[in-house]
DNA sequence: CCGCAAGATTGCAATCAGTGCAGAAATGCG
DNA sequence: CGCATTTCTGCACTGATTGCAATCTTGCGG
């Protein structure tokens, strides 16, 4: 990698750094782009070349994280199914350190009190459950108008969801508890698929 | 109810439709708030007396929607379960006709492309989302940390969102296999609760 | 080392959403 | 009709976002 794009993944880091200090000093909305920008030593203007948006700064590594469970689901060994693929995977993003995400406390605070913050989160995780639905599509067989992969998909995210430590100082990597959780969570959607395909075959014989 | 909110409610609608029509021509984005206000025949200030943003037009009716799956969901007869009432909301929603939401089609076509509206809409699901959740939670009995009920609210809301139809003028009330897709759903969550079930049956006896 | 082409940064001007404020206009009531 | 309450407007201002054109940097070939 060359200087140039090595001097512009830095500017990115102090830009975000810079962001997250003043949300977390002042607020989401209390901050305005010039002030990142002064913070950040670049031009107003400049920061626009970095992020489309002061809100997408707040989700600057969402990016990675979604091409992560999209290598996980597509690289998986053969006989390994979406669902073990997935416990894995969240299992591995709950155990993350800080290092990982080192702005997900301040992060998690600003989405729990803005409103457009949090919108645009449920978008984000929404392309997970389309990938995860896509998945899951793939190895139920695929079929038109099959509800299975959305709802299944919608479920995990779910529990995806509700296992996110809101603390990053606690719990982590997953405790039993959390452990017992996820599996429940993966029974759910066992027995959701189970019981579907109990009452095709009824139905059919019916 | 007074001439002043009778006349307040009549203004209200003027700027909706007003809203739809330039959205449904121009798009929304290039639509300005000083366009719609102009076509209502009010001040661009009085707009945002009506509607907190631009983006709040789109999502008018979604008041309304929340306010009746709660009473729904709050009034069902006992015996009742939470699925039996969701199962009759979906259905009744589905069979409304453009009466109960004249701009549904334009928000289609607007969500489909309008990144900002889609996260806005996502938001707005995920308040159903904590709707049902509850009922879920409270039907189950009440356990601290339980996953189960945000995992069936989110494949309900799955569901709920896949059965919409896309075009207005299409299967309306839901077709037969509509009403199959729907009973599979049913039959998913069901599985799935049963699913977990066993399992604790099984763990606590073994 | 020099100079050029590509890429990055910047300043400027403009558009547009959203907000606080104060005055003007309309309405409901007695 | 005259007052108290609401509603509607105009105005001024902040701040996000964008297009454009000028300027600066870097990487490379000679």
């Amino acid at each position: 990698m060359g200087l140039r794009e090595r001097k512009k993944e830095q500017t990115r880091r102090t830009i975000e750094d810079a962001a997250f200090r003043l949300f977390d000093e002042r607020g989401f909305h209390a901050t305005t782009v010039a002030d990142i920008a002064a913070a950040a030593d670049i031009a107003p203007r400049t920061f626009f070349g970095y992020f489309p948006t002061k809100e997408d700064v707040v989700f600057c590594g969402f990016g990675d994280s979604f091409a992560s469970l999209a290598a996980a689901l597509r690289e998986r060994e053969p006989g390994v199914t979406t669902f073990d693929a997935l416990r894995s995977f969240i299992i591995a993003m709950v155990a993350e350190g800080p290092e990982a995400d080192p702005h997900r406390d301040v992060r998690l605070r600003l989405l729990a009190d803005n409103e457009a913050l949090a919108s645009h989160e449920s978008h984000l995780l929404g392309r997970f459950e389309g990938l995860i639905g896509e998945a899951v599509a793939a190895d139920l067989g695929d079929e038109d108008n099959d509800l299975r992969p959305r709802m299944v998909a919608a479920a995990a995210v779910a529990a995806l969801k509700a296992l996110q430590p809101t603390d990053h100082t606690k719990k982590r990597p997953l405790d039993d508890e959390g452990l017992a959780q996820l599996d429940e969570a993966f029974a759910f959607l066992h027995g959701g698929i189970a019981g579907l395909q109990e009452r095709r075959a009824t139905a059919s014989a019916g």
